[in-house]
DNA sequence: TTGTATGCGTTATCAA
DNA sequence: TTGATAACGCATACAA
């Protein structure tokens, strides 16, 4: 079970065993690595990371505290992390911790104590507070990495998704489709995200040569049956839209139903666009176009990050990319 | 930032200082102990953990392998688990697996190292491969705990969800709010657990006094729109279905379209009810009446196993429960 | 109540 | 190339 107990059977010491073991292959003969890996094969060893860390003084391990893991955001950010950090050949632990159930510092004391290389904070909706800092501060003292992503301090690298971005380039593939006269059905329970989003739509219209005459904004709660109402609304008014975008996807789905009441086809008669590409795709006959936030890269970008040797602090943004599926597809419209 | 470094602070001994920060609290005067507090406290100091593990020869530690963040059930998992695990002081290590990306032994093998009290296997598919069992036979005989959840092997614990359960829950449900004529939505693109759920909508509603001649059963894609076309077929039929049920919450949205556009109010005239409790119920402003599988509380009794004392296997059945939402209530339909 | 000494499993240094 | 030994930070048996 122990590195002496793979030594013993492969008649070597304890220092040759671990030389043969470890990751860099320093001097050791072929013929005893053999040796030594057919014995820890034999007896299933598995080294003890917290013995090896207690020396390197850091382990091969990332910690990531998230606000919440049913939310698209946090999952998608831990889904990218692990799939990085394990190729990496790294372990992540994960500590959840929102502004309701416990507080980002003591969650972060802890994970301290397991001397990770770093600490990723996700998915926090507020600034920082003043004993995270110091918590934080602390680990970075100790040579440690701190990586945001979304909120974060000045000090700390930082990944952010760009809710704008997403909507400009939502605005500029919906014209490409040869849409116009669009109907946006914006989100009233939404904070900043969404205003940034209205603001990326207005201006990647403008970008995009769409005279904001035939921009028709109405703001709606967040739900998929008040945005079926309102899209019903811009589809009633004389000068009828040719494209519909919503604030979520939810909300999207609403808007879809009210093109199918209408009579329209999705996609070749009016295009619906959502936002978060949070949907099941497959859950809808019509494919619902999309933007993807990139939550998911950003998991991955964290990671990278995480391992970066730069001394200041890193900003890094997640290009959000848009999905054209069929309710958006002039050409394949069904 | 070592346990010396207070010590020194707090003019004491490290062995002092140790046992006045370890948890138990062996004799040390209250003097010290808040000297010793104090400095801790100063300086930042968090516990290397890895050292206490080395000693200890096991870390407050609970390795987590799930084969995707991204499902509702991975997902909500992760979170119980999580959740009781920090409540109870201890930290969640996560790694990914699926039968698809990496496979489940590596992942074991790695988690191992980092000597986790308990290793909960979340969200396999398929059963337990012959390598995985190795490995985590290996890791029960140092004495680590092995829990799954879903499927399992028959040497650990196992925390299951019952689909069955839940449907014949749901029919007792629906009856008691007076539905009787049942149209049945099953998925084809389910394996075991959409014939479970079939199954128990029967048995639930043979217990519940409904004569099988009036279940209507129809399959159906697991898609939106495939179960609107056929909740819109069970609403045609002469002897009108006063309620259905569908094998999905996303089937459920497409029943709830089409008993819309049939003019008829969901819930009021014909109840309707998914399955599983992963649609974001604020998204529809009928809510839907589904059945939550109890995944989080999975996550929260295998937790629960993983500081159990037992010696034998333990196997746990997580009850799913009825959520009764709009979409099937008589009294309040919208 | 406090301090000294020993050991946990590993890696790094230095000799052989 | 290999082995003996020190050291990492902490907890505990034992001595004071």
């Amino acid at each position: 079970m122990t590195l002496g107990d793979v030594a013993r059977l492969a008649k070597v010491s304890v220092a040759t065993a671990s030389r043969a073991l470890s990751a860099g292959s320093p001097r050791v003969s072929e013929a005893t690595r053999g040796r030594i890996a057919a014995a820890a094969q034999s007896l299933g060893y598995a080294p003890n990371l917290s013995a090896r860390a207690t020396i390197l003084g850091s382990s091969a391990l990332v910690a990531v505290v998230v606000s919440d893991f049913l939310e698209p955001a946090g999952a998608s950010v831990v889904e990218g992390l692990v799939a990085r950090a394990e190729a990496a050949g790294m372990i992540v632990t994960v500590a959840s911790a929102d502004d309701v159930r416990g507080d980002a510092a003591t969650a972060v004391r802890r994970l301290r104590g397991l001397q990770p290389s770093a600490v990723v904070m996700a998915g926090m909706t507020t600034a920082p507070s003043a004993p995270l800092v110091t918590e934080l501060a602390h680990f970075r003292g100790l040579g440690g990495r701190v990586v945001y992503v979304g909120q974060g301090d000045a000090d700390s690298d930082r990944v952010a998704v760009s809710h704008r971005d997403g909507a400009v380039q939502l605005m500029a593939a919906l014209r490409a489709q040869g849409y116009e006269r669009c109907g946006v059905i914006a989100d009233e329970s939404q904070g900043q995200a969404g205003r940034d989003w209205l603001d990326g739509i207005l201006a990647g219209a403008a970008s995009a040569g769409i005279p904001s005459a035939m921009m028709t904004t109405l703001w709606s709660q967040g739900e998929r049956e008040a945005a079926r109402a309102s899209a019903a609304r811009l589809l009633d008014e004389r000068a009828g839209v040719d494209c519909i975008v919503a604030a979520t996807d939810t909300m999207a789905l609403g808007a879809l139903s009210a093109v199918r009441d209408a009579g329209l086809t999705p996609g070749r008669d009016v295009g619906v666009a959502g936002f978060g590409d949070t949907v099941d795709a497959d859950g809808v006959v019509v494919g619902l176009t999309s933007v993807n936030l990139g939550w998911e890269i950003a998991g991955d970008c964290a990671f990278g990050l995480t391992r970066s040797s730069l001394t200041t602090p890193q900003f890094e943004t997640v290009a959000p990319f848009v999905v054209l599926r069929a309710s958006a597809l002039r050409t394949t419209g069904s």
